[in-house]
DNA sequence: GGCTATGGTTGATGCAGGTCAAACGACAAT
DNA sequence: ATTGTCGTTTGACCTGCATCAACCATAGCC
């Protein structure tokens, strides 16, 4: 039985969200001189590699998006990358079709892998700080599995939607609102469910009042607990996406 | 556009089984004055945190598999860990119910969190190793996600036969010979398949020609192509548990 | 204003795969 | 041999989601 001895306890109902400041130094700043601002518009692709050399990102900010197109199936969204990731292309499969892109502006620092990899040894700091955000990413991807592979569709969309709220909300007097980055579809990619299929779990949601639409992109979840109860995996996704991963880049 | 540059590139038509020895010594074999040696046989369970200090596994032989068994739902394996592959807590999500157990009687070396830091920080060839095979679990594991997310419950079935053909088998005259470690159920669970349907689509398969059961937990693919042709990520699945990755492990 | 493109909603229908049940085989303990 | 348990197979049935289609809303553009 495996335990998380490690990991802060993470009480329920009182949301984290992302933290306006942060009290440590960001380890990542040992980076910056090496790397090359790179900023992304919405929908803009990225290359991981040039020519031989592995190009290592790392999201600043933004939102980014990693998925397939396999001739002949739908798109598949396999990974969202928030601010602190690290992306790079040996962490992907060799599917053919893979593409990077940016599901709203981002900024990210993009440096070759050899001085990626020079100054992770050089600065055993950097490199626990790194281990550690490997670790938690390897841990988010885990949970997409099992929620695509063991959850229901709409239990899917409530444990994106807290995901969502985490990582973008503020919290407010009715609730936590945030502004969706993803489309529609999008949505449906990462969820692996069909576009249709999800405007109808999203219908049924608002029905049940854990969703309400507040026009082109914003939403508001008026019913925090109710939400979590609606997603078996809600504790997990409290402890990957809560202060924890946040506090992970320190602006 | 991702392009994977340094991965050495997979024809198809080479299987390409464990090989029988390296050439490269072991980079693990500084890690091992520091382990302890686990053996756990068929269906044990195994702690990944004792009390507060967490432990790392380093896979030295057999199968050992990452299941949640959520109250009401079935049971979900959510990783299969091969030689050569690093175990520990961070790198799986706070799940409730979470569980690592063998699937076959294997050997692992523990070792407690710190003192792995500790050894990676001072080699820094061991560093590199280990980033290596973390970035490959961790492209092993967004696979799953696509093969999960996106493949038919046939072609997943497919997609796993060449993946434990690769890593366990035995190529011989009439195709790549090699002993089921799963049972059925486990392995419809590592699919996200009901063993009902699992069992229907192997008796489709075994009518296609494409495996042929050999009595007792032992099966043959007499037809590696045409299982190749039924995996739309059959490419990623030979560049991931081809050659490449089981020679990770220099024994 | 109208025209088109894009994205979201809704309804009708079909299918892959889940569920339930029964039967069977392999093995272990008695 | 006998009983029990567990895993697998097979059949009949059910359902959640995909599919296809039509429709609607918004945005941009001339």
């Amino acid at each position: 039985m495996i335990t998380h001895a490690p990991r802060p306890p993470q009480p329920r109902l009182s949301v984290a969200l992302a933290p306006a400041a942060s009290l440590k130094p960001d380890p990542l700043t040992a980076l910056r001189p090496r790397a090359t601002i790179v900023r992304a518009r919405r929908r803009q692709q990225l290359a991981t590699a040039t020519g031989n050399a592995e190009a290592i990102y790392i999201v600043r900010s933004g939102l980014l998006m990693l998925q397939t197109t396999a001739p002949d199936r739908h798109r598949q969204i396999l990974e969202l990358h928030y601010p602190g990731d690290i992306i790079r292309a040996a962490l992907a499969p060799p599917l053919s079709a893979l593409a990077l892109s940016a599901s709203a502006p981002s900024e990210l620092w993009r440096l070759p892998a050899s001085s990626f990899e020079m100054l992770v040894g050089a600065e055993s700091e950097l490199g626990l700080h790194l281990n550690r955000q490997l670790a938690d990413q390897h841990a988010r991807t885990i949970l997409h599995v099992a929620s695509i592979g063991g959850l229901s569709g709409e239990e899917r969309v409530a444990s994106f939607l807290i995901e969502v709220g985490l990582r973008l909300g503020t919290r407010s007097a009715n609730g936590v609102s945030f502004e969706m980055p993803l489309s529609r579809t999008d949505v449906a990619d990462y969820l692996a469910l069909n576009a249709d299929t999800l405007s109808r779990i999203m219908s049924r949601l608002k029905a049940r009042g854990l969703v309400t639409p507040m026009g082109r992109g914003c939403a508001l979840l008026p019913d925090w607990d109710g939400l979590c109860a609606s997603s078996p995996v809600a504790d997990a996704v409290l402890a990957l996406h809560g202060t924890a991963a946040t506090a992970a880049l320190a602006v």
